[in-house]
DNA sequence: CTGCAATGTGTGATCGGTTACAGATGCAAA
DNA sequence: TTTGCATCTGTAACCGATCACACATTGCAG
């Protein structure tokens, strides 16, 4: 492959004149600027963007940091980012952690000896993790990771009052609520705001069963359904453990929504494949996408960011389910 | 940061023991070694790999090209890569193409300007994109790219022939079958077992209709299906679209799997969170990715490859559809 | 006691770019 | 005529590593 000296030969000038010109910098003199877009151009020459990074001491990449790729509304949001990403000219690298801290540790750095100029952090960082963090711009997506970074979070509190005004409203009196793990802010917030409206309605009771989401089982939905056999009302964190739900409950011979009311969280696609489809919370995913990537370039450009940690307000997508 | 003339300083040394030491390369006196260990980890030095990259002409990333990131196979299949990549010590960096040429093109040069080590597609390449494909160690996965590079593939008439001798043996003779684009390889391919054992069965008859895995609708599936009142045996080429199969049968009043036996491919989770779960040709996604991140690695490590094309067998999944 | 191999270390070129600085030229204003 | 500024270009340092090569020193066989 042909580098910046087989060009300045080629076009009988000096490097620094090459680089000039593809960079659109500095003074170059028309005509000797043909004349290197024509050796440019015979040579089919490319300039090696590792050779600029490490003079930059950045490399044109932005990393996001994930639990896993599992989960198809983390990975909705990395399709987003990554075309939004591509738009800025920069490459996507990405990295799942689970609940493995050593493989954080290394991934960490990683990024940090790569340079990388960003990172996206959809994920909980261990205590440890959070000091191998490289000093580099950096936001983070559905998890806080540090108060001094910027955040964006859905209104998760919004999102269990929602669901609980709308039980409410269809008159359920006893509710299920399957909770995502709660050390979890998000799983958290969920629940505290569907128990706050819920804690108005005196006559309405409320069983909570706390899930992994990654690794619930039918067996655990069920079992805790078979226990409350008056069961009028579910709420679920997430559209899978909702879907699970769903069917549990029709095998134990409920009729939804006529017996049983459910409502999902998420509004992933299984939402709209389960029978009946699911009412579930949407996730402004594509807005929350966006604001996470450009505000990360507001910080790779140094810009100003004029607010630190956004919450981005949810919806209930209402379908057969209630 | 520190860098190896800081560590070089501080232990007294040339940065050409340093290396040496870092690199565990070349003659080093114990006593240097440690005085040199000791001064890295006072500086907390860790080596720029971005310099490395550079003199080295490669740096340590593998790409993934995607069509899109919608898809929860190829989701798993990234997700399995991408742990064997780290494993090897590279980043992963994912490239999602869709239709959009010029993208394709974009991204390919930039792999090759980041001079990455090597690149897993799991896309179709456009013949333009081709000759853009960068001059390194490539293997081609559920998509055969040039005939030159190793691939891996399930195998898909396998796949149709167990689906057509499952629906056979169920005394099946109305069959629907959703094929996916049938320019692919993989769909045309299933199509093909699928029809080749049916051929055997002249009182056995088959409906087709072509859709896109991504943009097929509802309303196709079930316009189709509401033509052929007759029909008790269903394939599809993807979980999804017999998802959305079994939701528009059940719609017409039909009992899975009493009236109609449905089996789909992939062996996706949504197989098995559907009313009544699916009967599924699941394709060994573990097996094909492990496959093929090693046979890159072998390829970037210049060593010997026994098959250049391997096929990969599938197996039938019986769940409740049928 | 010599010679050669093994061991140990440093110098400087190299990877492929960017850019500070210096030097040259031309032209307008003083 | 001199000064000053804009334009144009090249030289060389630098980014942070690797490694070929040169040059010691040491040990051991002959």
């Amino acid at each position: 492959m042909a580098n910046i000296k087989d060009v300045a030969k080629k076009a009988n000038v000096s490097v620094a004149t090459v680089s000039r010109v593809i960079n659109n910098k500095g003074y170059v003199n028309h005509h000797t600027r043909s004349l290197v877009e024509a050796a440019i151009k015979e040579l089919n020459y490319v300039p090696n963007e590792v050779a600029r990074s490490l003079f930059r001491k950045s490399s044109k990449t932005i990393g996001i940091v994930l639990y896993d790729l599992k989960n198809e509304f983390f990975n909705e949001m990395i399709s987003q980012m990554e075309a939004l990403i591509f738009k800025h000219g920069y490459q996507t690298t990405i990295c799942t952690i689970g609940d493995d801290t050593e493989r954080e540790k290394t991934y960490l750095r990683m990024f940090k000896t790569n340079k990388i100029a960003g990172l996206i952090i959809c994920a909980d960082i261990s205590p440890s993790g959070i000091n191998e963090l490289p000093d580099i711009p950096l936001v983070s997506l559905e998890r806080l990771v540090k108060d001094s970074n910027p955040s964006i979070d859905c209104d998760n509190v919004m999102g269990g009052e929602l669901a609980a005004k709308k039980l409410a409203a269809s008159h359920c009196k006893h509710i299920l609520q399957f909770t995502g793990p709660l050390n979890l802010a998000c799983s958290e917030e969920r629940s505290v705001g569907f128990l706050n409206v819920l804690a108005d309605f005196p006559d309405v009771f409320v069983h909570s069963l706390e899930l992994d989401f990654n690794t619930f089982t039918e067996a655990e939905i069920s079992d805790f359904i078979v226990k409350y056999p008056e069961v009028d009302g579910v709420f679920a964190a997430s559209d899978r453990i909702a879907a699970v739900a769903l069917k549990c409950l029709k095998k134990a011979g409920k009729r939804i929504p006529e017996d049983v009311k459910v409502i999902g969280f998420d509004n992933i696609s299984i939402a709209q494949m389960t029978d009946p489809t699911l009412t579930t919370i949407s996730q402004p995913i594509h807005a929350m996408s966006e604001l996470a990537t450009n505000t990360l370039f507001k910080l790779i450009n140094k810009e100003e960011i004029d607010q630190l940690h956004q919450i981005i307000p949810v919806e209930l997508i209402e379908r057969e389910s209630t």
